[in-house]
DNA sequence: AATTAGCACTCACTTAGGTGGAGTGCTAAC
DNA sequence: GTTAGCACTCCACCTAAGTGAGTGCTAATT
C-alpha cells in the first residue's frame, strides 16, 4: 500500500532530523520540531505503522525511531528535495578546474573540490585513455637502449615512458616511423590499434623488421600507462561521522579505499547505468560497504559517458546536498572537456 | 653519572617489553620472562633509579614503568642491535625495485614495499628533478595554440606537459628550438637554467623572437612539473597501534600525514644531515608529531643525497626492525640509481 | 654493602546494583 | 480519527565494592 501524505511527511521529518543528528528520532521530538499539526500520540501511531511497512527500525523497544535502507530509499526516490549548489560554489568549482590543462590535475582538482564541498570521501574516476583521440604519438631516441614514448590523448592527456629497445634506433629512423604513425594513427582512439589495424601497417611500410620494432615498443609503453586511475580524497571525513566512532569499522572501510581495484568496481557497478545513481547501505553488495551509501554521476564527452564522480558516506549522508555537489561537479566536468575539445 | 651494566640490561629489557606488549612494564615481568640473574625487587629499586634519572617514567603509581622519550634514546643510541634484513627481503626488494624504469614507479614501489616490511607508514621523498641531468627536452607543436613539453632527465623521470602558446610554432621553428635546446642543455641540470645561461642562449640565435617564446613556454611547463613530491603509504598500520585507539590522535596525526608540504617539511628537517637519523616522541617538534617517531635515511647518487625515505610510527615502535628496513630500501635505492645511471 | 623476602599500600579496572530519562504502546476520553 | 494520560521498557550514567598488578619500604640474609 502507497503511503499517505502524513506519512510521508512524517517521514521526511524523521529523516530529516535523523540526518541531522545521527540520533534514533522520537515521536515527541519531531511533533515539537517540525509543525506538522498532529499531537505525538498521532505521530506515534504513525510511527508504529511505517515501522512495520519496513521505512523505520528501532535500535531497541524505548528507543526513537531511525530510518530503514527502504526508508532512506524512499527519500531519496520521492521525498527529497535536492538543495541547489550556490551560484558562489558554481563558481568556485569552475574557477578550480578551469586552471588546468590536463587530465591529472583536472581530475585531481575534481576530487578535491568534491570532497571539501560535500564534507565526506570523493572519488573520481578518470576518463579511459583508450577511448580518447590520439593527437601525438612519438618515439624519441635516448640513447643506445633506450627510447621515449611521447603520447597526447585528447582531452587532456599528456604520457611519456621510457621504453628500452632491443636496437638502437637512429634518429632517421624514428622520424620516418613517427611521420608514419602521424598519418596512420592521429585522429584515432588507442582501443582501435588492433591486430587488423597492425596488420595493414606491417604491409604499408618498406622496413619491415623496424616497424615491428617500433610496434613492439609502442605496445610496451602503452602496457605501462595506467588506464581508468581513480583517485580519492577526503579520508578523513569519515572519521568525524559519528558513526565510524567504532575503530574497526574505520579499519574495514579503509581497507577497501586503499584497495583501488575494489573501489574502481564499487564505481563501475553503481554506473552501469549513466546519469546520478544513489546506492544506499544493503543495496550495496561489497563487503564492508553495507553500512555506506553512495552517491555517482557520470561525466560525458559527446554524449558518451567517459568516468565517474562518487561520494561516499554513511547511510545516514545528507543526500539533498550531497546528489547537488555530486552532479554539479560532474556536470561542470563534463561541459569543461567538451569545451576544451573544441577549441 | 652513566649507567651501569646490570642498569642498561634492565632498561634494555623494559624497552623491549614494552616495544613487544605496549603495556607498562613490572618488575616481576622483568625478573620472570628475562633471566637477569637477581630478583624483582633487586630490579624494583634499579628501576627506582632508572626513573629518577629520566629514563622511564609510570603512567601512574603502582602501575609498570614504560621508556620514556630519554630512555628511548639511549635504548636507539647505545643498547639496540638492529636486526639485519633476511637474505630473502633484500631479494624481495630488489625484485620489486627493479623492474621499473621510471622514477615514479620506482619511488612508489619504494613506499610500498617500506610499508609493507616495516608494518608502519612510510614516506618517500622523491628525487629534486632539478638536480638531475637533461637527457632530452623538446617541445612538440600539437596545434595553433598549444605545444607539449618532453621532458626527460637522469635518473629516470620522463615528463611532459601541455603548454598553451600565444601564437602557432611551426614543425621547422621546433625543430631549430630542439636542436638548440639539445646543444645547449643536454648533460646540464635544470637548476643551472638560470638567467645567466639564458641570456647566453638569447645571444646566440639569430631569430630573437622566436627564442623568447621558447623560453617562455619552457618556464612555463617547468613551474607545472612537480618538484620533489612525497609518496605515502601504510596509513593504515597505524589504526593497529593500540596507542592509537584514540579516534582524536588519529584525527590529528592524519591530518598531518594529508598535507604533503607539512609532510616534506618534517621529512627535510630530519634529514639535515646526511645517514640514518631517528627522531623519538617530544624531539619532533610538529604539532601533532610528539606521541611519534620517526626514522628516516637518505639515498644518493654520485654521493649526493638526492631522496629520503622514512618510516613513521608510535614512539614505542620496533627501532631494530625499522631502522634496518629503512637502511635497507634506502640503500637499495642507491644502489639501484647508480647502476642504472652507469648503464 | 648489596641483595632479597615480606608486607602494607596504591590505583586502575571490572562488576553489580541503582537511578533518571527518553521513548513507547495501550487505553480511555474527546 | 485524534489526543491525553499512564504504566512500562531499556539504555546510559553513576556509584560502590572487589580484584589484582605493581610499587616502596623495612628487616633479614649473604
Amino acid at each position: 500500500m502507497p503511503l499517505d501524505e502524513r506519512k510521508k511527511r512524517i517521514l521526511k521529518a524523521i529523516t530529516h532530523d535523523y540526518i541531522n543528528t545521527a540520533e534514533p528520532v522520537g515521536s515527541r521530538t519531531i511533533a515539537r520540531r517540525y509543525s506538522l499539526g498532529v499531537s505525538s500520540a498521532t505521530i506515534r501511531n504513525e510511527m508504529a505503522d511505517l515501522e512495520e511497512d519496513g521505512y523505520l527500525e528501532q535500535p531497541h523497544t524505548s528507543a526513537g525511531r531511525i530510518p530503514s535502507d527502504k526508508g532512506f530509499r524512499f527519500f531519496v526516490d520521492a521525498l527529497m528535495d535536492p538543495k541547489e549548489l550556490s551560484t558562489e560554489e558554481i563558481r568556485q568549482i569552475h574557477i578550480a578546474l578551469r586552471g588546468h590543462r590536463q587530465m591529472e590535475d583536472i581530475v585531481h582538482e575534481s576530487v578535491r573540490m568534491l570532497a571539501f564541498l560535500s564534507q565526506y570521501t570523493a572519488v573520481v574516476v578518470a576518463p579511459n585513455i583508450s577511448y580518447g583521440v590520439i593527437r601525438c604519438l612519438q618515439l624519441i631516441p635516448l640513447d643506445e637502449s633506450n627510447v621515449l614514448l611521447v603520447l597526447v590523448v585528447d582531452p587532456g592527456f599528456a604520457h611519456s615512458r621510457i621504453v628500452e629497445t632491443t636496437r638502437p634506433l637512429r634518429p632517421q629512423e624514428a622520424s620516418r616511423i613517427n611521420y608514419f604513425f602521424e598519418r596512420k594513427l592521429s585522429g584515432m582512439m588507442l582501443a582501435d590499434i588492433g591486430s587488423s589495424l597492425v596488420g595493414e601497417m606491417r604491409e604499408e611500410v618498406t622496413d619491415e623488421a623496424l616497424m615491428s620494432e617500433a610496434l613492439n615498443l609502442l605496445a610496451r609503453g602503452l602496457r605501462n600507462i595506467k588506464q581508468e586511475q581513480v583517485y580519492l580524497d577526503g579520508t578523513i571525513h569519515l572519521l568525524n561521522q559519528p558513526e565510524f566512532r567504532d575503530l574497526n569499522k574505520v579499519k574495514v572501510l579503509l581497507n577497501v579505499l586503499d584497495d583501488e581495484k575494489i573501489l574502481w568496481r564499487i564505481l563501475n557497478d553503481a554506473l552501469a547505468q549513466s546519469g546520478r545513481q544513489v546506492t544506499i547501505g544493503s543495496e550495496n553488495l561489497h563487503e564492508g560497504f553495507q553500512e555506506c551509501s553512495l552517491v555517482t554521476a557520470s561525466y560525458e564527452l559527446d554524449g558518451q559517458v567517459i568516468g565517474s564522480v562518487g561520494v561516499i558516506g554513511p547511510t545516514r549522508m545528507d543526500y539533498e546536498r550531497v546528489v547537488a555537489v555530486v552532479e554539479g561537479i560532474a556536470c561542470s566536468l563534463s561541459t569543461l572537456l567538451s569545451d576544451s575539445m573544441r577549441h
